[in-house]
DNA sequence: CAAACTGTACTAGTCGTATAATACAGTCAA
DNA sequence: TTGACTGTATTATACGACTAGTACAGTTTG
């Protein structure tokens, strides 16, 4: 079953998106598994204080993915392969690198001061 | 005067907070100084094609945060400072820095292997 | 079977973003 | 001084995100 007890949503960006970002990354850091049990729509949306249309969004577009498989009156599970993780993987790294990538060359940021900043406030930014 | 050549607005983020970072940004580069000359709210929004309104609302929030001097009848003005540039460069990198970092970790990818992405692909991801 | 769960669907309302049209007051230069 | 520009304010409309409440069909378990 996952958990979800890591999840704090932040105001600013939709939560549907972020339960998206939230099951992807842990699909790639494998915490999630092929075949691992999804908690109802009911349930999660009680636990995360927010309402079941929420949720139910968010899953949606996981099964839209593929990601998981949902059947009327049944639980709902991951449906992820190797192929599908490296997928994710490849694309969620790569727009995260885009993103601080373009701005920091913004701010005239260089790939070398972009490197000793990230390693100098890396353990500084734990959650 | 600022220019506004290389602003692309991005899908997904409010307009006014893309134009808010655009100037920040700028300011933090350098290519954005004490004393210049902002665009007119119509001039801009026209040259951007989005609502007058939605320029009026960046700027006014940058008047917030005393980055730019308005008047009515008058042009706008940055007003910078030596110390306002520096806790705008310490900010930005600060959020941006936390932001990677978090969703790095959430997958399960350490320091080590972060710099060796952000290097990899670093002029990968130009604008 | 029956109760308690599951996923799914729908309508209605609030809130923030963005647009559209207009109005008014102050500055600046020809 | 006059006209063209400035900033500022107002009202109305549209849309997506989110909430609230309700309903129905299918599965699972006692």
């Amino acid at each position: 079953m996952i958990t979800f007890e890591t999840f704090k949503p932040v105001e600013g960006t939709p939560i549907y998106q972020q339960i998206l970002l939230y099951i992807k990354r842990g699909a790639v850091a494998g915490t999630i598994r092929d075949g691992d049990e999804l908690p109802s729509r009911r349930v999660l949306s009680a636990l995360l204080g927010i309402n079941p249309n929420t949720v139910q969004k968010a899953f949606r577009l996981l099964e839209d993915e593929s990601l998981i498989t949902s059947q009327t009156g049944a639980k709902s599970y991951m449906t992820l392969s190797g192929e599908k993780i490296g997928k994710l993987r490849e694309d969620l790294i790569r727009e995260d690198i885009r993103s601080i990538a373009g701005a920091l060359r913004q701010m005239g940021i260089d790939k070398e001061e972009a490197l000793r900043l990230l390693s100098e406030n890396w353990e500084e930014s734990e959650s």
